[in-house]
DNA sequence: GACCGCCTTAGAACTGTTCTAAAATGTTAC
DNA sequence: GTAACATTTTAGAACAGTTCTAAGGCGGTC
């Protein structure tokens, strides 16, 4: 008998929780409430939010909460690598901490919707590229935009 | 005997001055002094421009240029296809006429250098992200971050 | 030469992010 | 328990890049 997908989605969110409170805890970093309810509000959504988003759900449970506090611990996030970080010019940056490391994403231009990519192999192209160029390649961002199949369904 | 790199380098930005041009005219748009200007200080620049460095050369022209006109007819020049937009999260968007098309860049984490990286096959990918996830893909970008030859080798 | 539409200007407005100074909240040593 | 201290948090100002607005300028057409 296998854990159905929501209990395995519940433990790996379970798991990450427990892993970036630990990273934080050991950088000497406190979990206060806010920190954690940020956490949670961030492995909890699956729509990679935004910094607005995450404060209006962390105000639910903390209504004096502002926005540098946000801004703050997504930055300790980031320090610690335990969140990614889409930035996009002209709207709000977007997070991600169920899967910190780069992947590529696919963004909706008509419905704004992003879905990760998993893929295994694509540093390979990274490997090729840096052979070829000499560059020293850190980290590698990839946004594929086009259009959902829902939005493609809706359009016809 | 072969054309020096160079002078192949002046005939391609030649070609896609007459191109950007002629475009423009074929919509109907006027090619005024300072549009020229632009897409000339866009053709023969090898970094990439901001805005504001496009302004500041093009005032070298025309001094009264306002950022406006410079905005405008970038989002004259995008709306044609004619040039391709980086955009970046808190710093200014950058800009490339030469090649349009999307094209992945190393971008080096030290000294900001942005550089084109030459692919033909990376449309793979982007189909088999397609298959795989029913999006229509309608642009890609990619950006590799990392450390340029030339900041390896002063960092030692 | 009057009209009309496009082009341009200067500056205000806007948005997301970062900064600042002060207040609140722990934590630790004793 | 409490004094001293570092960390966290707050509210609002500051900031940068981009977009918007209203008005004026310019050039072609009839």
């Amino acid at each position: 008998m296998t854990t159905p997908a929501t209990a395995l989605l519940t433990d790996e969110i379970e798991s990450r929780l427990l892993e970036m409170k630990a990273v934080l805890a050991a950088r000497g970093a406190a979990i206060t409430p806010r920190r954690a309810k940020l956490i949670e509000v961030l492995l909890a959504s699956d729509r990679h939010p935004t910094v607005a988003e995450i404060h209006e759900e962390v105000r639910g449970a903390f209504p004096s909460t502002s926005l540098a506090t946000i801004y703050n611990t997504i930055e300790l996030l980031k320090a610690t690598g335990q969140v990614l970080e889409l930035e996009f010019s002209g709207a709000a940056n977007r997070y991600e901490g169920l899967r910190p490391q780069p992947h590529p994403h696919l963004i909706c231009s008509l419905c704004g919707a992003i879905e990760d990519v998993d893929t295994d192999g694509l540093d390979d192209e990274a490997e090729a590229v840096s052979t070829s160029t000499g560059f020293k390649i850190v980290s590698t961002r990839t946004d594929y935009y086009g259009i959902c199949p829902t939005c493609q369904t809706a359009e016809e």
